[in-house]
DNA sequence: CCAAACAATGAATGATGATTCATGTTTCAG
DNA sequence: CTGAAACATGAATCATCATTCATTGTTTGG
């Protein structure tokens, strides 16, 4: 072995250092996500990090800290994800539809994000204003894209704001509802043709579409 | 004054007992409503009832069994408002705008429900649970009722419960949206439109209605 | 190889706030 | 009227963590 610096084995401090944060970071995750905000405390968190408490404070200035960045980091995943999952689709509907079960793909991987963002509205609540705002903000876009196109019924943006809101607030419900006690989510096939059907019926224009654009949350 | 015993100005052990409970009961309704079930102290709640800090445990076990009293109780208010409010509707259509605008009109005079709502599925959950319970029980009921008079689409119930998810998220969180800092609603007419129309254009069947029943959580 | 600089550690600190309790007061049955 | 039971009170207790800190070990640039 020779004179390897710091190339093969050994790492140098700042990898260390990301290291030993990420570890903090995903602990922090899952304890929330398992235990709520309350009982993710400076102890639990450390110790499945495997980690002395003090540890943590090298890399957080405060509990409360690591709390404000776990909504923005995982549901910026998040969104890579659905608009991942959705960048094929061509028609309205289509592209709904994927979203739709890009969300709940999402959470079949990341079993522990429905709680931190649910929670997130008490206990982190710049953080969830800011990601309601991003997500809200995408879906309007979409929204107006496809009435330009002709997809949807012509309404007006005081009519697509409680819209977005309403189909948000769907997807966040039924992710709960259909979530056991293990947090594992299982949509019935059943709730996806309802949603869509709402959507097809209540609000798909008869007139043929003009182009295609990005999709919500894209 | 003569001989009054205890009819007149004095009251009984009994009643001097049953305001001070309620007292606290309605001091705890505020505070958590103005502070959240996190802030909402024991000394908070004893200072707003104008008692000492011990009295409340000669009314209640602990803090959390208040906090486990709130939804149960406020929630029956809800349920009574709505249906009292929606009784006079005649179609499907009718009933479930009435029930729509009673659950805003209750949030108006009970600025502090919605947080007690809200926040009871993390530090309340059993009694979240059973409110839920409740709501979703007496809009299946009115939604299967529908759909026999054939006012609504023939769906199964496995469609019917993801249906009923989705119109009780709505409703929570549009409340959630509307509300200003000062916990005051104020929805638009236009989300009530929206709501509206996604109902009648997505759910209502074109068949003749054969005749009424009750309202959604009637 | 050496001495800063940096990082890990876990015991000690400190604040908070629910709950208990000893004491004084009020109610009421007999 | 009277003593026991019920109630009110707020100071004292107690448990729970987040956060700090003195110590020890490790890395790094020279």
């Amino acid at each position: 072995m020779a004179a390897m610096g710091r190339t093969a084995g050994k790492k140098t401090r700042v990898q260390r250092s990301e290291e030993v944060r990420d570890a903090l970071f995903q602990a922090a995750a899952e304890v929330v996500g398992e235990y709520g905000y309350i009982d993710a405390s400076i102890t639990r968190i450390t110790q499945r990090a495997n980690l002395a408490q003090g540890t943590f404070y090298n890399y957080f200035a405060s509990r409360q800290e690591i709390f404000d960045e776990l909504l923005p980091v995982l549901g910026a995943k998040m969104l890579a994800h659905i608009r991942q999952q959705a960048s094929g689709a061509k028609t309205f509907l289509e592209k709904e539809e994927q979203s739709f079960r890009a969300f709940f793909s999402f959470l079949k991987r990341m079993p522990y994000f429905l709680r931190i963002l649910n929670e997130a509205e008490i206990f982190a609540p710049k953080a969830h204003r800011q990601h309601f705002h991003n997500i809200t903000g995408g879906y309007m876009r979409f929204l107006r894209n496809a009435r330009k196109n002709g997809e949807i019924a012509n309404l007006g943006d005081e009519a697509l704001e409680p819209l977005v809101y309403m189909l948000i607030a769907t997807r966040g419900y039924l992710a709960l509802r259909y979530t056991d006690e293990n947090g594992v989510v299982n949509l019935p096939e059943e709730a996806v043709r309802m949603y869509l059907q709402l959507l097809a019926k209540g609000l798909l224009s008869r007139e043929p579409p003009v182009s295609a654009g990005s999709g919500p949350l894209g």
